[in-house]
DNA sequence: CTCTGTGAAACCCTTCACAGCG
DNA sequence: CGCTGTGAAGGGTTTCACAGAG
């Protein structure tokens, strides 16, 4: 499913668009914040500029999930922050492997948010046999012998490849095969997977990229248009609708 | 979109779809890759599946760009990576700093992919004062009080900012203020940028949300559905298309 | 006859604007 | 009266399907 569609009436009556899911975690962390700052309501207004998109937006995606507020009041954090969390899946743990412990690897083993949340590193697995046994943010690296009976002992459905590209199809097999369903892809590479696998991908490279293209764009404006000053002398910014959000969803349903 | 928008009909005449900006790079680089075996012409059928896209969307991409293949036999590779580099700003070289020399802003100075193609990495700066002149991936760290001087002495107008999310705003504040006009931030944090400012945003722990949203899904309907064989009766799934393609664009005119 | 380039249809997502609950 | 929830309108993107160049 990744994409759901309208097949069959998907997984029960309500059918989540992708970009709403994509959105649901930056909803999430900004509610997290304002539970911590015991915050114990939000108008889609707050809440929306505090995820960067704009109210309507923020609405519309709540109404997916269904009427969790209180017209002329607003949302309650704390409902909202276990509402989301339990549609997201995260009120269960999802143990999770690191293919790869190079130095991304070992950054993303490093990082905080990722154990955080529901996720739970399982294992840590690299190809140099001279990595075994060190460890990694406090957990013992393997070789990659040891893959499908870590995936297999552990249950893993969520795997990360963060090896060179080189080598990430060949180890997305084998993850595939042990029984991985879900994988968060690094290496640039495109990988392909059997049906009812989902793939993400997080590219660096494609980002700036990205970014490049604009550049080059603002760029060329200058010379055309107005310039003199600083481009922008600008800065009203709306706050509100901003971020990054973008990302419609990705999963592909293979 | 994004940037652009109708305000005056954007840089020339050719607005390209902020989706297609996205895919590019994914072309780029299995165009670079088909080159490197010295592959002289190619179907729009076989870059599509090298790329993980369907060939439908990826000839509806090049025609955006131009008549750049020829019918009956297919696209002439040197000349596409050619014609794609140049679109993306990619005949240039674009400098670019890095901002937060934790883990994650360590690997992705090692990172190759990175320095290849158009992007060189001008400088790292970090806030830790016993980190300066220490050197990451053969260049030395420098403080952040040097920020603005660095920004400038190089005519940086990309920066990456991997600091901690605490942080993230205000690195983000005083890159722009030194002329920054990109940002790829890995910080979990939303920021807010004035007009003519583009940021996208890598995060991780929101990717990893994503794929357990429908991991739970899988598992639901495991029980519900079907059984027995496997629970994808369903899809279509013309095998084809796949790819974590996805993205849509994201920068946002801030 | 093959494979590109592209109108047109289909889809999905966002934005608008307002009915109506509290 | 404020703010949510949502039909309806408006864009943008993808897919279809085929005209037509080579």
């Amino acid at each position: 499913m990744a994409t759901g569609r309208t097949h069959r009436p998907a997984t029960r009556s309500r059918g989540i668009p992708e970009a709403t899911v994509a959105r649901l975690p930056l909803y999430l962390r900004a509610l997290t914040a304002l539970s911590e700052r015991s915050v114990p309501t939000v108008s889609s207004e707050e809440l929306a500029a505090a995820a960067g998109v704009n109210s309507a937006k923020l609405r519309k995606d709540f109404s997916y999930l269904g009427s969790y507020g209180t017209r002329g009041v607003g949302y309650d954090v704390e409902y909202l922050v276990y509402q989301i969390s339990r549609e997201l899946g995260l009120t269960q743990d999802w143990p999770v492997v690191i293919v790869g412990i190079g130095n991304l690897g070992a950054a993303l083993a490093n990082y905080g948010g990722f154990a955080s949340r529901g996720f739970r590193v399982a294992a840590l697995i690299d190809a140099d046999p001279a990595m075994a046994g060190k460890p990694v943010a406090g957990i013992p690296v393997q070789h990659t012998d040891e893959l499908e009976k870590i995936i297999k002992d552990n249950g893993v459905s969520i795997g990360v490849i963060a090896t060179p590209a080189g080598a990430a199809q060949q180890v997305c097999d084998r993850l595939v095969a042990a029984g991985v369903t879900s994988i968060l892809n690094f290496a640039p590479t495109v990988l392909s997977v059997p049906d009812g696998v989902d793939v993400r991908k997080v590219d660096l490279s494609i980002e700036l990229q990205i970014l490049a293209f604009h550049e080059q764009r603002k760029a060329g404006e200058e010379t055309a248009a107005g310039d003199g000053a600083r481009p922008a002398a600008t800065p009203r910014e709306e706050s509100a609708d901003q971020g990054p959000d973008g990302d419609v969803p990705a999963v592909m349903p293979a």
